[in-house]
RNA sequence: UCCGGUAUAGCUCAGUUGGUUAGAGCAGCGGACUGUUAAUCCGCGUGUCCGAGGUUCGAGUCCUCGUACCGGAGCCA
């Protein structure tokens, strides 16, 4: 007898198999028992007869709790009325271990109580939905940058000095020194890019802000290619490639998932190339002929950034922004001083900045002069400037938040239930 | 950090103008039912009313402070 997972059992109608995993719920009508089973794999439903399995076996069936942990032993067949199709009628059931008071119900719950139990939450099928989805857009991404050429050169974690200043980053002890944790690794990712041609980094950046929103964790994931020769409208191309990419990725193969969330895949589909372009500066007057109080030189605010995303019907590229709001590596627009080769990638819906790029600063003696006016320390620089003492190139880059993608393309109401074990303001645990 | 809200059973919540014995559904346990989809039906139990102080003859209810959580803002991916 062959051991299956559930997501294969349609290839084993007409014969006896093994399946291992929990008993996701259970119901009785007298002498006919519905055991929904899991296995990490997917939800398949168990038919328990008393005539067929026997008195003890029926009775054993019985005492089964939800997350109990059983082996199966059945026959796989077709029915229309079972979920998905296909289900089992079982001929043995051998329980390895019985769960008692599993907390969370077939009912409602909080989500802080949710959160708490998030070990055991992840188990539950819109959370195992959202994780299915997540893993999708990661392999999309790898697999994007895999078949450009890209090569994955990791940068730090532990690191002496801001990229953007100190305010938002984690201080560690690092052997009497104080070590930060990475709010990016964009500056490494422009090393790499200088040995590498074409490179990306992805992997957790940590940001101590005092952010309470639903857009907000402290630990998240962000995927950072740098490219040498490359300016700002072909860095937008790339972001752009790389959403579609993604977007298409996840509806060829989690159209399940998403299913299960409930999410309008029409809007998704819409997210096509080319992306809608516009500059900081014809924002700012739609903003005003919109009635925002908001004056050129002004940041964009959550509702300023969802106004614009609202007026398109899929990402939209918002570029060139004053050099004052943004970081002292951007290179400023030779053809005018005051904005900065630089751009964001808001998606629709109100899920706000899911890229941020640009073309970096080539010229040294800008970035000194920037690098003071921020207030950082020149030493900490020196390793970067010299980035562009042996043989600077003009080159571009972005970072994208893996989470406010998932986000947004599972239609989420909050970031918290796009990583495993979310790490905000207020939770560390579980 | 600022603004607003909430805190009552394992979970989700109700609880009137302050009134004497604290309520429901679900989960759990027992029973009925051979096609259930969060099954249904019958029976059974459960409380530091977030914490401290105050007002009052009397506080789950009103006041003060604290704590936790939720929503929003700022900051950002």
């Amino acid at each position: 007898m062959k051991r299956v997972f559930v997501n294969k059992v349609s290839k084993y109608v007409g014969e006896k198999v093994i399946l291992k995993g929990w008993v996701y719920n259970s119901r009785r009508s007298g002498k006919i028992g519905f055991l929904t089973f899991r296995d990490g794999f997917g939800l398949l439903q168990c038919i328990v007869v008393k005539n067929d399995v026997g008195d003890e076996k029926f009775e054993l069936f019985k005492t089964l709790t939800q997350e109990s942990s059983v082996i199966i032993t059945g026959e796989v067949v077709k029915n229309e009325r079972a979920p998905g199709g296909f289900e089992i009628l079982v001929s043995d059931v051998e329980l390895i271990h019985l769960s008692k008071d599993y907390p969370i119900t077939p009912k409602e719950h909080g989500t802080d109580f949710l959160m708490n139990n998030r070990h055991l939450w992840l188990r539950s099928k819109r959370q195992h939905a959202i994780l299915r989805v997540r893993h999708q857009i990661v392999k999309a991404i790898r697999d994007f940058f895999d078949s450009n050429d890209f090569t994955l050169v990791d940068s730090p974690i532990f690191t002496p000095n801001a990229a953007e200043g100190t305010s938002t980053l984690f201080g560690t002890d690092y052997f009497g020194k104080t070590a930060y944790l990475a709010q990016t690794g964009q500056l490494y990712g422009e090393a790499s890019a200088m040995a590498f041609g074409r490179h990306y980094n992805f992997g957790p950046c940590f940001r101590a802000e005092k952010s309470k929103t639903r857009r907000h964790l402290t630990e998240f994931w962000m995927v950072e290619p740098e490219i040498a020769y490359c300016d700002i409208e072909e860095d937008m191309q790339w972001a752009e490639d790389l959403l579609v990419h993604i977007v298409n990725e996840v509806l060829e193969h989690r159209l399940e998932e998403l299913k299960v969330l409930d999410r309008d895949v029409d809007l998704l589909k819409k997210t096509k190339g080319p992306l809608p372009r516009i500059s900081y500066t014809d924002c700012i007057e739609i903003l005003q002929k919109d009635g925002f109080d908001i004056e050129w030189g002004d940041d964009f605010g959550s509702p300023e950034e969802t106004h614009i995303a609202e007026k398109y019907d899929r990402p939209v590229i918002v570029h060139r922004f004053p050099s004052k709001i943004k970081a002292f590596y951007m290179k400023r627009d030779p053809e005018d001083e005051k904005v900065v080769l630089g751009m964001d990638i808001l998606a629709p819906e109100g899920y706000g900045e899911i890229v941020g790029g640009s073309e970096r600063e080539t010229d040294i003696d800008v970035l000194i002069e920037r690098i003071e006016e921020e207030g950082l320390n020149q030493d900490d620089y020196e390793w970067f400037l010299d980035l562009r003492r042996f043989g600077s190139v003009p080159h571009s880059g972005f970072g994208m938040g893996l989470e406010r993608v998932v986000a947004w393309i599972c239609g989420l109401s909050h970031i918290r239930e796009t990583t495993p074990f979310a790490r905000t303001m207020g939770r560390i645990n579980p």
